[in-house]
DNA sequence: TCGCCTTTGAAGACT
DNA sequence: AGTCTTCAAAGGCGA
């Protein structure tokens, strides 16, 4: 995130909630700029293409090399040793997997899927933001702030997909079912605090502007929790979700099994809270329907391989709206629940077989500890543009 | 039914 | 401090 908590944190200690790495997502600038305005400007069209011609490329140079590519795999022509290279390198590499899913080469050959889908990118993050100033001191990037008003007040395409979170604060009835679920988790959470009132007083007005609040609210996940039984305000945080099995319900199912649900069930279900989504998480979310809809891919193991090529062909301006909703998911999720850590759910997943992450680590992504073999030699941090 | 796949980013755990 | 590990979403697929 190119400075979006510069000057110090204005808006108090937890609005330092910039990671360092949102940072590094805008090393690239010079050549990575040329790189991803030829994306851009190419389209869609070439966005599969290349990916699949890149593979092709790796394979090449694996049989060139002898093994050697690895890391080294080029798609873009960075220049070589720039720390942006270094830290590009093993993005790419990551994109670019020894073997593409069948239902990725069914993508690709689907000629439906080459067709405009790079536009309205970011407008939806776009719109969303609008509707959340930022914080005073915070999120002052020069760059993301000025079109972050939108005259018309109107969303420009699309339904945006917000993150629930988001949502959930664009209603005009804040809801104190968080709370509730705080308390039943023994963790104390401040209903309301300063900051986000101000962040976060929507008009109702405004929840015209915001049509997919309504798919939010009536997502059956959401009448799962605690609340008020009944009453719009009972709609738990979506980060909430039973602790048993998986989060994904089947859609507007709503029948009401939890009331003939044996205590023991319940106690299982103690609903979880979810990490915040970060910024690519995000853009995931928004972005998928589109994939999915242009083209014929549905896994989704092959749509976010597409999703993370495309993340880094955005430019930073349009990744730093996503970051900047991330920023601000974590920010509402502090508050929201003050108590919770990502701990909280570690190794709640039960965790993959260490042979398959060794076998990926010879594969040149990441490696069987999740990171990266380049990482060693990460790029210098990312300088601030106030600093530059 | 459950875990894997696949992506990036955030953050906890570990050295 | 630096590195490693896990989780967040999503839905098809295989065991």
């Amino acid at each position: 995130m190119p400075q979006l908590d510069s000057g110090g944190g204005g808006a108090g200690a937890g609005d330092d909630l910039g990671a360092p790495d949102e940072l590094l997502a805008f090393q690239d600038e010079g050549e990575e700029q040329d790189d991803k305005s030829r994306d851009s400007a190419a389209g869609p069209e070439r966005d599969l293409a290349e990916l699949k011609s890149s593979l092709v490329n790796e394979s090449e140079g694996a049989a060139a090399g002898a093994g050697v590519p690895g890391p080294g795999v080029r798609v873009h022509g960075e220049a070589e040793g720039a720390p942006e290279a270094l830290g590009r390198e093993h993005t790419s590499q990551r994109l670019f997997p020894d073997k593409l899913p069948e239902s990725l080469e069914d993508g690709l050959k689907a000629p439906e899927c080459a067709s405009g889908m790079y536009k309205e990118t970011v407008y939806s993050a776009f719109n969303l933001l609008m509707h959340y100033p930022p914080a005073s001191g915070a999120g002052q990037h020069p760059q993301s702030q000025p079109p972050l008003h939108n005259k018309a007040g109107q969303p420009p395409h699309g339904v945006p997909q917000l993150s629930p979170l988001y949502e959930h604060f664009s209603s005009p009835h804040p809801t104190p079912a968080p709370a509730d679920i705080s308390q039943k988790q023994g963790v104390h959470r401040p209903l309301q605090t300063p900051d986000l009132s101000g962040f976060y007083s929507l008009t109702s007005g405004s929840m015209g502007q915001l049509p997919h609040t309504v798919s939010w609210f009536t997502h059956p996940s959401l009448m799962l929790g605690s609340g008020v039984p009944g009453h719009p305000a009972a709609i738990p945080h979506p980060a909430i979700v039973p602790s048993s099995g998986k989060q994904e319900l089947q859609p507007y199912d709503r029948s009401p099994k939890t009331q003939a649900e044996p205590k023991a069930e319940k106690e299982a279900k103690k609903p979880t809270i979810k990490k915040p989504l970060n910024a690519f998480m995000l853009y995931m979310k928004e972005m998928r329907a589109k994939v999915i809809a242009e083209c014929t891919l549905k896994e989704s193991a092959a749509i976010n391989q597409i999703l993370g090529r495309r993340w880094h062909a955005l430019s930073r301006e349009e990744q730093a709206k996503y970051y900047e909703l991330a920023r601000k998911e974590r920010q509402l999720h502090m508050q929201l629940y003050p108590g919770w850590s990502a701990r909280d759910n570690y190794g709640k997943k039960k965790r993959r077989s260490r042979e398959k992450h060794q076998e990926s680590t010879t594969g040149g992504k990441r490696n069987a500890f999740g990171t990266y073999p380049e990482k060693a030699a990460a790029p210098a941090p990312f300088l601030p543009m106030t600093v530059l």
